[in-house]
DNA sequence: GTCAAATATAACTCACCGGCTATATGGCGC
DNA sequence: GCGCCATATAGCCGGTGAGTTATATTTGAC
């Protein structure tokens, strides 16, 4: 699945802000998630066929850890737009700046 | 649908990269895409729904232009990672400087 | 070795998505 | 009005996605 498929479900994202926090066993994601434990590990492997997060074991426990690469290439897709709606703003901006109000 | 889902699926990114160009027409998008013009229509509509492109009749053509306002969540969604994934570069940077192959 | 804990996988269901063809709709030319 | 052109919608189908429960797997504790 690609990183943008990966981030089309809501759970998923949630993941990957938690991940930002620092690695995560499963069952601390489990916690805070509010959808069943297979559930989780099932966007777990999503997420790591897009090569979003990797796991170490450690003993018993699967610990993931955030794997930032694949949104390099959704940030660069978006790179042009954020062009097109700062020139949006610019627009705004400079037509508030003709006739202020 | 959300901004996510509707770049989840490759033809939109590519309608979006198109309207980049400017305002197209339908037919326009179809002679581009390799799917049937219902196709398109149906992809557009889900853009459209999503607040990424509208639309402008002119005639009996219908032209559509992007509304790229949606794809600043998503950036500033991607804005703490951006951090996250040029710290990696950072750290790979340092490697190399201070161990230089 | 046995049991319990942590996680993954299997199997199933339901809904939705993306493609298609066929058809409806609306504007234009005559 | 009639027919054509551009586009949208309806309706169908096959695939897949996300959720569930039940079960398998691995590891640690004893």
């Amino acid at each position: 699945m690609s990183a943008y498929a990966a981030l089309a479900e809501p759970h998923r994202r949630d993941i990957l802000d938690l991940l930002r926090g620092g690695e995560r066993s499963v069952g601390e994601l489990v916690a805070r998630l509010d959808i069943s434990q297979p559930g989780v590990s099932k966007h777990l492997r999503v997420l790591r066929d897009a090569g979003l997060v990797t796991v170490r074991p450690e003993g018993r426990v699967r610990r993931y850890a955030l794997s930032p690469a694949p949104l390099a290439e959704v940030d660069a897709w978006l790179e042009p737009y954020r062009a097109a709606w700062s020139a949006r703003l610019d627009v705004l901006q400079r037509h508030l700046e003709e006739h202020p109000e």
